[in-house]
DNA sequence: TGAACGCATTGACGGCCGTCGATGCGTATC
DNA sequence: GATACGCATCGACGGCCGTCAATGCGTTCA
């Protein structure tokens, strides 16, 4: 409580600036980390594959990809595109047998969907 | 390391399907809410946005944004497109005090912010 | 061997989004 | 009051992306 004061008080103390002059600002995330970073962010940012991810994170058992146009309401070739993008950023992978094509989550990147889904809820 | 192995094995162990037959998936996140996360997700999608976030948060002072494009090497109107759609999604406030607009990281997403930062590198 | 099935790929279409020049409004300085 | 400055908004352009019909390839079953 005592520092959530201070916080609030530090915060609106605003710095005082002289017309047509610019301050540099502190050093952030580079230019190519930032990029990097919202490549992966922008993988995520889609309702379908968002879907795709909980419910291959449910699963105990990869999953057919034939199951999911039904259940999303989206064409075969829209979820295997979805599937698609999401196995070039290294986020599942595909088991084939016979005709069919199981699905999983990579077994690195479960842990960190699910902090991720949580940080934003 | 047991459990470890376990899971592989459980992993490898596709189904068994029979043609022609689609399966029910499991319930997932809903379509509303899942609109709702790739919408948060796509606002930080953006390699600009993620880098004024990460000078916010290292700014103990509400920062002018006039130093921003400089900084990102942006137009000026870009990066009050960029600043609008962090604001409309409630991850910054801000202050004006005579000519000078000061943004700041809005209290409650500082702690979100980070989590989803460290979640992705 | 032929027919049916599952799936990835291609090409095309429509919409969303990042970017910037131009404009307008409010504020401070002279 | 006139000028300069900071900033948001608007309009337009270009590119990226989600979506689907059509196509082709590999596999399975009769």
């Amino acid at each position: 409580m005592y520092f959530a004061t201070m916080r609030v008080m530090k915060l609106l103390d605003l710095p005082v600036r002289t017309r047509g002059v610019c301050c540099d600002l502190p050093a952030a995330i580079s230019d190519t980390k930032a990029q990097r970073l919202a490549g992966a962010l922008r993988v995520l940012a889609d309702p379908a594959r968002l879907q795709i991810l909980d419910i291959l994170r449910q699963a105990d058992t990869p999953v057919c990809i034939c199951d999911f146009p039904d259940r999303l309401q989206l064409s075969q070739p829209t979820v295997s595109h979805h599937m698609g993008k999401l196995k070039d950023a290294g986020l599942v992978e595909v088991t084939k047998k016979g005709i069919w094509s199981f699905y999983r989550l990579r077994p690195g990147s479960e842990a960190r969907v699910q902090a991720l889904l949580e940080a934003l809820s």
